[in-house]
DNA sequence: ATTTTGGTTCTGTAATTACAGAATTAAAGA
DNA sequence: TCTTTAATTCTGTAATTACAGAACCAAAAT
């Protein structure tokens, strides 16, 4: 396909941000390179040949991708080859999980309260204003997606 | 001070749940002493002597929390030591960051979809619609919380 | 039957991480 | 002034990461 040096730079741009969020540098940029390739899918050997890796590598990573659900193949009738590619309809609930992933802390925060006992109650004034503001976002951020799909729905 | 078994496993979860953000398993660690700690605030000493761990790894610890503001130290008159604290008030507007942090994934796939042209009209399609979705999610993040604020402040 | 294609698995390694330990420094006390 | 205390900085290293390369395997094509 001959990727553009602007496509190329982006693929690295989004190899960088999965690479934030603790995912391998590769991983991120096979996404990458899903999201900029024209057919939004790739062989395994283009994905081997477009990004310059082995085959280990590309192997590894597909494995790694699809058992997190992040990536999906299909095949075509009289071709051996998977066509790699992002199951974008996962995505809106990938972020939901990815939102409440952050307020997860405060599940542990829960279990330090308690642990705390009545110590220090300045401290534990401010761990129960900041836990009131986790869990205020914990119930919103359902209620917010709802209404995005209520009011796309209509 | 002869912490608890269970605050001493409070600590390691803590740490862990900081790991997962890409954190080194120490700093996680400091945050969690600092936290189930009946003072609130800890000195080098004690960090060293809790934790089990080297002062240079301390030292670093306590360099990198403070430059990215996560800890922060206050002295005492006649006293030489430091006491380092979380800046529980600063916890709110971190969730913030962390909650846009998330959706700043929007800007990398703005530059995708300009990127892409008029190549891939379905994946454009559904590319577009998550676009639609976190721009939603962006724009009523900050509007969430102030509303959290709104309610609190009265 | 054997060669090719598409992909996996195993082994090794350069680079990085996450510390420990020792030497060092800077300020306060004796 | 010399020592102690509090903390930093430098050096080394065990463990882990992120791959490459080669051997391998299974299904399909010849």
């Amino acid at each position: 396909m001959a990727l553009s040096e602007k496509k190329r730079a982006l693929i690295e741009k989004i190899g960088v941000h999965f690479e934030f969020k603790g995912m391998q540098p590769l991983f991120g940029r096979i996404i990458g390179l899903m999201l900029v390739h024209e057919r939004a899918e790739v062989t395994f050997e283009e994905i081997v040949d477009e990004l310059n890796v082995s085959k280990s590598a590309v192997s590894n990573a597909l494995t790694f991708l699809q058992a997190t659900g992040k990536v999906a193949y299909h095949t075509k009738p009289g071709d051996r080859k998977r066509y790699f590619h992002l199951p974008m309809k996962d995505f809106t609930s990938d972020m939901e999980k990815e939102l409440m992933e952050i307020v997860k802390f405060e599940e542990v925060l829960e279990e330090v309260l308690v642990e705390r006992g009545e110590t220090n109650a300045d401290f534990n004034c401010s761990l129960k204003e900041f836990l009131n503001f986790i869990k205020f976002i914990k119930m919103e951020i359902p209620v917010l997606i709802e209404k995005y799909k209520r009011q796309k729905g209509l």
